[in-house]
DNA sequence: CGAGTATATCGACAGTCGTCGATATCCACT
DNA sequence: AGTGGATATCGACGACTGTCGATATACTCG
């Protein structure tokens, strides 16, 4: 999938003039990455995170889901390009890719 | 439904600190509103007309989809709190309410 | 190597969503 | 009143999504 930062460089806000198809699938996309409340809260504990980065260990349990769907979460989250996957021995970070939510602010913004 | 306005103006952006249940819920809806292209183009044209509302007879058209469509994107945008309607005449206008996009826009933001 | 832990993938299921055709409602005009 | 146009609602259908349990994969430590 095309990342966040691609898919939301190119364009003026879309307060300014009418978006194209393409255009409005590319910032659907993305914004339907983040339109769910797990997903939200994953970004916000990893954006609170010392280097905005944190273990999966430590995700697991504050969301009160299982752990097979915070893979499910974290894997969209990064097919989308707002976080990156390092891993490191046995355990995977995620990191938040700096810019991926500006990015996407910048096109809601009222011009 | 909660509009996005008084949903958003709780709380930090969400890279500031980790988010509630209920907040994550908030925003979550309010993105979801908007995480459509048709919905997103509908947004668009609204607001790049004059006094950003628009009729919706000049709204079915460009879209390429049905009216019925077109008339339960509107609503789902009404119910979200994003756009007004009002009644002129036999024609349905909508508008766009000011502030609505930036408040959720501020919210994605790094601080 | 073998046991244990961390994470991802798979398959299934219920619920939600976008779309449509048909129909209802409301208004203007004759 | 009656006709025609504009918009909303209804009911249905296929597609997608979030969640889970079971399982696979990969790594660590004895």
């Amino acid at each position: 999938m095309l990342p966040v930062i691609a898919a939301a460089a190119c364009c003026a806000p879309l307060t300014r003039e009418p978006l194209g198809q393409a255009q409005a699938d590319d910032l659907a996309r993305s914004l339907k990455a983040i339109a769910d409340p797990a997903r939200l809260r994953l970004i916000s504990i990893i954006a609170a995170s010392e280097g905005q980065e944190a273990c999966v260990c430590d995700l697991t349990e504050p969301l009160d889901i299982g752990q097979p769907t915070v893979s499910h979460h974290l894997r969209v989250l990064t097919d989308a390009g707002f976080v990156t996957r390092s891993k490191r021995g046995a355990w995977a970070y995620y990191q938040l890719v700096p810019g991926a939510l500006d990015s996407v602010a910048r096109l809601l913004v009222t011009a």
